[in-house]
DNA sequence: TCCCCTCTTTGAGACAGAGCAAAGAGGGGT
DNA sequence: ACCCCTCTTTGCTCTGTCTCAAAGAGGGGA
């Protein structure tokens, strides 16, 4: 059975009436997904739109001559998949599981339905969608105007905030993460994802292994990532 | 005074029912921008939202080490500098304007009070911003994906598709744009840029000039674009 | 426990594009 | 009509990063 304190928690549908919470409750399936499982196919016909519950997932988009890119990693409690919502019948990406994770899922038309119902529920959406336009912005210029270390030192930051794990003064993110990941998120490649990571290392920045990665010193990258003029 | 069918044509405003609209009217104030103002100011607080009437504006960003960043080309009939309806209290951006320009103005507070009651006004927006989203994820792609020429290639063809103005066989970019322009929008740098549009000219794929751009052949263009395999 | 597979590290060479420099060239203002 | 200022073009050098190559290294499965 769906956990209805659960959905109730959802930042996303906070302000929804108790009938739309219901009708929601009625309409969702829970799916699991193993760890390297896609939830969905990039291209393939949106009919549905998700929130995740638990693990986290990486949402890659593969181009037109084969490379591969990823978009964003999805944390627990973030809406997923709503591209129809968008005017988009197909997903542009693939959701991929990077540990064991729970996802719940309405079909689409459900979607339309309580937006035009919900004004809250639409102003909320709108918000979020916002604050990733504005966060894409801000990849954007950095790709624009910064070199691979400084922006890698932002995808490392933006790891830790959304799923850093604190223990002591270091923060670990908290999936399977590999460099070949980091350069994927930053437009490089895994070498050179390779030789920056090291270099920090041998500074204390950070410690590093096979897919992990644990933060020793958020000020010294924020440094490098240099946002804040010195 | 400001012409309702103008504001009442507004795609943005589709669906507002009568008294909405009226309101909206009421709080409008017209503003006129001689080419290379500045509507606002990056950083400062924003107290309104806006839509170009007419004209033609720039969004730049410039970052903490001082260099700029062109975010967007506000078209007619846009809706601009709605941060604060995302949740910002600042303006992340100076819009300037690239030919003399005409603007509405509304105080923000208008926003979420149409946003409130009108759910199609919710909507409307969600999808602008949703669509917004797209191309911005669209860009990074690009950006983490591809070499210069291949970048520069697809900012001319969003820019066709903006701006652009039907001669002939050949498309004007509707208002003045320097190389400089198109290398901030791209993450180069007017050299590159000024080199890859001399080659392309010498192929017979568009004709340059001071501020100017012609796009003389434009498959060719999406040839070079390379988002569709060969 | 061992082995294999995947992920990571490191080296060396090549190259796209940045940076620096300077010479055209078109337009607007006087 | 001229001049100046800005934008554009083009050459050359330098370097950050990619590419190619190969050697560790950690973990999971048998």
């Amino acid at each position: 059975m769906i956990d209805r304190e659960l959905v109730d928690a959802l930042p996303i549908f906070h302000g929804l009436d108790a009938s739309a919470l219901d009708k929601l409750l009625a309409h969702a399936s829970q799916r699991s997904h193993a760890k390297g499982d896609t939830v969905f196919q990039q291209g393939e016909e949106a009919t549905h739109f998700y929130v995740l519950l638990r693990g986290r997932l990486k949402v890659q988009q593969v181009t037109a001559d084969g490379q591969q890119f990823i978009v964003r990693v999805v944390n627990p409690g973030d809406l997923f998949g709503f591209a129809m919502a968008l005017g988009r019948t197909q997903y542009p990406g693939t959701p991929i599981a990077a540990v064991d994770s729970v996802t719940l899922a309405w079909p689409m038309g459900m979607m339309n339905d309580i937006l035009q119902h919900n004004p809250t529920f639409a102003i909320n959406t709108m918000q979020m969608i916002g604050q990733r336009l504005d966060a894409a912005h801000d990849r954007l210029r950095e790709m624009s105007t910064q070199e691979v270390e400084g922006r890698v030192a932002h995808a490392v930051i933006r790891l830790a905030q959304e799923a850093g794990v604190k223990s002591g003064s270091e923060i670990r993110i908290d999936f399977p993460i590999s460099r070949q990941d980091i350069a994927e998120m930053t437009g490089t490649t895994l070498h050179t994802v390779s030789r920056i990571i090291s270099h920090w290392e041998t500074k204390g920045l950070v410690k590093g292994g096979r897919q992990l990665l644990v933060i020793a010193d958020l000020a010294g990258l924020r440094r490098l990532a240099g946002d804040e003029a010195s």
